[in-house]
DNA sequence: TGCATTTTTTGATCTATATCAAAATCGTTC
DNA sequence: GAACGATTTTGATATAGATCAAAAAATGCA
């Protein structure tokens, strides 16, 4: 089955004619490690999920780039700016490496929406799952020494270690490479 | 009009019978400064408006209180924890002034989603926004100085300085009440 | 008005993390 | 397997912010 559809079937049901309609509005892409998906600036934009490959969101921030969020398989993404409002993005999206990806378009997802309105309740269950995630990053940020913040994401994210390189991880936690060299000592 | 009935309005349209049962199950509280609303370890919760006063949410950590955000008159709030799942509340939610409050508990708010399936997207919208909150404050932790941090904040909710001490304020900041003391001169 | 309590500021010192530079290690390719 | 670039570690020093203590200022209230 496509792989976006079973990822919003986890968060309520779906109904055929729904199902049938979203499928045909999935594109499914392949992109090479380094290539870009969402580019800071842009509207268009999409929920989407890794079929194979992972993705990180960075932006810049005084002329460095800094990481927000890594992307694994298996979950949905998107970027919160531009899926939520019709405001342009302010990060990009690239991958990490080579990847499939399946997403839906927010134009799509929004004629969807108001064509199906049942969806609303997956896309609310979608939205409040966000917000959760966000709220135990806020924690982490708030509260957590380098060290600490370092735990959480092994936690959340083990995987990452053995695929991302420390300079990517160090940006995430909001601290140096040398900073981060040190602690995993 | 019912002040949270008011706030749900503005996220889309609710028919009669749909908002005439909210109000039914919606309850008033008029609250003293001091007062707590929610405590850690409760399950239940609710969606609220203030119609007069302010709340802080705070928890503790290492036996030190964090404020974790500041609730002004004429949005909707509530602990993500409690409202969007089935976890207790790891965050107190207290009264800094004397308060009103409209408040409708998340059993209630679960009922109506299942009774009237449109709610979802008034719902959906809701936690849209909150994401779109969370993730603002979550680049300010990442990418912020204090002082940086100290800017925006006055720049999100400017009365809140007037309202609150300094030490509410630095908590809410991850900083001493000595640093924003010296920060603001 | 004056006293007590709370809040804010100031001072001295300490610590976590940043910065800049260089060395060491790892991975890839010819 | 030698040589190159990329990644990680190490070292020396600088800085933002923490901590602890105390003084000053503001606020509440009898």
């Amino acid at each position: 089955m496509n792989p976006l559809i079973q990822q919003l079937r986890r968060y309520g049901h779906l109904n055929e004619a729904a199902e049938k309609e979203i499928e045909q509005r999935i594109n499914y892409f392949s992109k090479r490690k380094g290539e870009h998906f969402l580019k800071e600036g842009q509207h268009v934009s999409s929920y989407f999920v890794l079929s194979k490959g992972l993705i990180r969101a960075y932006f810049f921030k005084n002329g460095r780039e800094l990481n927000s969020w890594f992307g694994e398989e298996n979950q949905i993404f998107g970027s919160i700016l531009p899926v939520y409002t019709e405001k342009p993005s302010f990060e990009n999206i690239q991958f990490l490496e080579d990847s499939e990806v399946y997403a839906i378009a927010v134009d799509d997802l929004n004629e969807l929406y108001r064509k199906y309105p049942e969806l609303n309740l997956i896309g609310r269950k979608i939205a409040e799952e966000v917000c959760i995630v966000l709220e135990e990053r806020i924690i982490s940020l708030h509260t957590e020494s380098a060290i600490e913040r370092y735990q959480s994401l092994i936690k959340l994210q083990p995987n990452l270690l053995n695929r991302v390189n420390l300079g990517h991880i160090a940006s995430y936690l909001g601290i140096t490479q040398e900073t981060l060299s040190r602690i995993r000592r």
